[in-house]
DNA sequence: CGAGTAAGTGTGTCTGAGCAACTAAGCTAG
DNA sequence: CTAGCTTAGTTGCTCAGACACACTTACTCG
């Protein structure tokens, strides 16, 4: 092939990071690595989104190099995985210009308790931030992806990724309630999610600490459906 | 320094390309531009969305990148301007890996009818497409932002960047009517419209062909405002 | 001057949110 | 064994708001 001069321009460093979420301990947490203490690294010893260097040879596609780094650290193979944005600049990363894309996940939580990498961490996500100070510009990233999972929240039905493969209506709606950090009504709940056509009704039913109760899966169609309207809390 | 061999890692191609929307004779447009026609180049003679590689010395960050391309085109210095997501694969661009990092814009129609670049050209959006085939992955990514942008339509008056400083109701409502694609009711757009607390009157009248009409132009405060519901056509 | 057209307003209907009451089923303590 | 507590799920009522349609007003043009 001819030269191509332009192919010449120094590149920008090319890095994907992904926002883990599960529910744990009744609590929204995500999923963070602590970066190796090496003088030579940035952020030596601090606490990060999981991700890295796209691998030209081994990721087919920025999706794909994603999930890899979602089973490097959790062995979790094909779970909710979105694109959630871009974050380029000349400042953000110490060794040059770099950016990133970003990704969010949701873990159910039976497989967030799974293995995890020695260098990973859960950590509980408060208002929208979390405890330690985040490496890079991570702590952005992390508040967009806790922004942008409330407000899908609000007319999609998206938490039924954070739910084990059956569940109950009240375990459903107590997992929106910590998503959104308030409470529901329980009759407005029900008339959603069941018009929403996004769970179906299993035949068996689960034995509570009082009374037994229907489970519910995820309907095989995933498409994220729309609510008219958003909910309230009662009072 | 001392040595970092992460950073020899080959690096993907970064570019940033712009999808540049307005309405244009009474239809949504987007701009293109003709790709050269240097063998060396891919795509030769094609049309692609306005975008290149980013300048590492020149762009603070990826949307100061979009808007410098942004402006490259068109002229237009600040518009309405949204990270649409990021394209990222091994086979996207023959030169090898590459990712880039999309945007859109909405210009408002005299914004659009400004000194265009010599290689541009606007192009009538047609369903989710245009009439020449795409360079690139451009098809899927034009795809993706018509899409966002009708679907951002249906619960926030984005439109209303695609309108001249001042303009009246009714012309908002064709504006949205032809993003749409479809026909809206007139009292419930005006209800929702001004319950969006997007726009507000100004003193002055526009005289119409048949009877002057309220002019109106956007609030400064820009954020996107979110209806309750959806409007349906009439009949 | 009358018909046509477009801007803007009024109105009835219907859906769904919010709230509370109620039933039913199982657990538990005495 | 039983009474009372807890929770799943249902039902009914009220109220607000959005939608569809129809109406009024005002201007233009022939």
């Amino acid at each position: 092939m001819p030269e191509k001069p332009e192919l010449d321009f120094p590149r920008p460093l090319t890095t994907v990071d992904v926002v883990i979420f599960a529910i744990r301990s009744d609590a929204l947490q995500v999923l963070l690595v602590q970066r190796p203490r090496a003088e030579t690294e940035p952020f030596p010893g601090a606490w990060a989104l999981p991700g890295g260097f796209v691998d030209i040879a081994g990721d087919r596609d920025l999706e794909a190099c994603a999930a890899r780094k979602l089973k490097d650290k959790t062995g979790v193979v094909s779970p909710y995985l979105e694109q959630l944005g871009s974050w380029g600049s000349a400042t953000r990363d110490p060794r040059g210009w770099s950016a990133t894309h970003a990704y969010f996940a949701l873990l159910p939580e039976h497989a967030a308790g799974g293995t995890l990498a020695a260098d990973a961490q859960w950590f509980a996500v408060e208002g929208e931030k979390v405890r330690p100070k985040l490496a890079f510009d991570h702590a952005e990233i992390l508040q967009a992806a806790v922004q942008r999972l409330r407000s899908k929240v609000e007319y999609t039905s998206l938490p039924a990724y954070l739910m084990p493969p059956e569940f109950t209506l009240p375990e459903l709606q107590r997992t929106f309630e910590i998503v959104l950090d308030r409470p529901l009504e329980k009759s407005a709940f029900r008339t959603r999610m069941l018009a929403a056509d996004l769970i179906e009704p299993v035949a068996r039913m689960r034995r509570g600490p009082n009374r037994p109760a229907q489970l519910y899966r995820l309907k095989k169609a995933r498409a994220p459906v729309f609510f008219a309207r958003t909910f309230n809390p009662p009072g």
